[in-house]
DNA sequence: GACTAATGCAACCGCAAAAGTTACACAAAA
DNA sequence: TTTTGTGTAACTTTTGCGGTTGCATTAGTC
């Protein structure tokens, strides 16, 4: 894997999930299918949890399983809970611009990478993790 | 700087090129100018001298200067110049993909995030390097 | 012709981010 | 109480990239 392996494996994991949402699927299944690390499946899936898209049992017959209907899953929910931004805005500095030069170019183009990013959103935000297996 | 720092390297400096198209400026005082090093200016401003946005003359008196009127060059000719792909597209597996939802799954996120790029190249098409600095 | 000042390029170093790994505490069902 | 899972911290490995050094080449200048 490479960058994005996190979105890729939330997403993944999901559309699977929404085939059986009554399942309960162990991190070690998971990280099996996916091809990578129970714990790196957790860190990933943790964050899904916290943003309520998931939920976790811990124990004996513990495991994840969908927090919502499938349908009330879009793939948006599930980048935004990542806090990924695929689109990569320059990180606002924090000092004074050196140049006014410098000034007017970031401010253009991070207007035209908000905008950008936020019709990412939008659209990805037009699928639900249940519709993706039938695209 | 962090990411990106190509991108906004090359941005910045054909914006100042922009202001004085006649004049040849070393890549000595380019990366003084924006606190990096000759080197990684060259390599920087090498990509965009195969684009055909630059010339570079070799030797004592040598330099750099503007191929085009810099109303000729728009930020998108540079990010396109650079190659960089701000909206990561997962990469397309050479392998055959293990299961058809992680198939189904790429071909619709990809296909989103071609749209978005798109739209992005668009956006920085409107805007030459001459226009920054009156933005 | 020798000197100087520039690009071009290859090789390497060092750092930082992310994945992967190990280890262990904690929780709950059997 | 044993077994099977999550939660989390710490460490290792990998990788990409900026930075650095060194040197060949080129072109003006003395």
């Amino acid at each position: 894997m490479k960058r994005n392996s996190r979105l890729s494996l939330a997403l993944h994991t999901l559309s699977h999930m929404a085939g059986e949402p009554e399942r309960v699927r162990t991190s070690a299944d998971i990280a099996a299918h996916a091809g990578t690390n129970p714990v790196v499946v957790r860190r990933v899936l943790g964050k899904l949890r916290e943003a309520g898209l998931l939920a976790s049992e811990k124990g004996h017959a513990g495991g994840w399983r969908l927090a919502r209907a499938p349908q009330d899953i879009t793939l948006a929910d599930v980048y935004l809970a990542l806090n990924e931004r695929l689109v990569a805005a320059d990180e606002t500095p924090r000092e004074a611009p050196a140049c006014s030069v410098e000034h007017a170019l970031h401010k253009r183009v991070s207007g035209v990478l908000e905008e950008v990013e936020l019709s990412l959103v939008r659209k990805l935000g037009e699928t639900s993790i249940s519709e993706v297996r039938g695209a």
